[in-house]
DNA sequence: CATAACCTTTGAGTTAAGTTGATGGTCAAG
DNA sequence: CTTGACCATCAACTTAACTCAAAGGTTATG
């Protein structure tokens, strides 16, 4: 199988599979004598295989120590070792998450329980120190584990060209 | 205040609050005669609102088009509407990470449920064929969505010069 | 006046997971 | 023998939120 049939038949791009050749998640890539590559067709295996723990969480450097060889030879204790520690990653994101959520709609209801005898200046005053004032240890999302969140203003360019 | 003082303050670097600057989010910044940058005290509370906005999962181009000069003067419709999404947007993640988490848990069982009379590649291709086989419209993790899982080797040197 | 401790700007580096472009080789059809 | 569709490599670009280094000005102190 050329590379861009295995690309067709995965979904992936020809440049994305050369990638993870490069970062050293595909093996079992031979070369014709023409220099192109060359795939077995267990090849469209890996790559869905890759492309689904990448949907799971995991990142091309943990797949990569993860896969075997071989598909037949998994390290079976490192990757339930790994599949349990993914799940606790998880649990503890949606810890963070859920604290972060309450401390938003909090705030929400609190601007809106603006009391009717103060102006907007004062009831920003009120707010933000209730705000700025609980900035004790109550764990909120982790700085670097919330590039998730703030799909707003994405400006690409829809590329018609 | 000078740029040290505020750093210290609000426990950021200079040259983040430099970059702040750089990027929008901070107006209040006047300079002295020698061009050194000099503060007011209020931009203490600017730079504690930035970080706890971050905190709460919002981007620095979120917050730029929040923040508004003077901080009595909010546009508090725009950012009631910005809270809401943000609330929204976190409740998606939830939902992803519940079902990613289910279908890792599943995973796991499905390894570890192993009938005695195969052996391991046997029991590889059963539980891949399960892995791969529903990969159909079952939203997982959205790709982009995922940064936040996979902590793992983070080779960070401990920069102990 | 030398030194340290500040401050300034500018430009480049960091991470992850790729994409895009330049430049050129290979191959089948007409 | 030329056109078009493939394939190859390599370097550079992308995003976000910074950090770091270089090169130099300012200020207080001995």
């Amino acid at each position: 199988m050329t590379i861009g049939e295995l690309a067709q038949r995965t979904g992936l791009t020809n440049s994305r599979i050369r990638f993870y050749e490069s970062a050293g998640l595909l093996k079992t890539v031979d070369r014709r004598p023409n220099g192109y590559r060359t795939y077995p067709p267990e090849a469209v295996l890996v790559l869905e295989l890759i492309t689904t723990a990448q949907k799971a969480g995991f990142s091309l450097d943990e797949i990569r120590t993860l896969l075997p060889s071989d598909l037949g030879q998994w390290n079976h204790d490192a990757l339930i070792e790994a599949l349990r520690r993914k799940v606790a990653d998880i649990a503890a994101l949606q810890t963070r998450l859920k604290q972060s959520k309450a401390q938003l709609v909090a705030l929400i209801r609190d601007i809106e329980a603006k009391p009717d005898d103060i102006d907007c200046a004062a009831n920003a005053r009120r707010v933000l120190s209730h705000v700025l004032g609980n900035e004790v240890e109550r764990p909120t999302l982790a700085a670097g584990d919330v590039k998730l969140l703030g799909k707003a203003s994405r400006r690409r360019a829809t590329k018609t060209g």
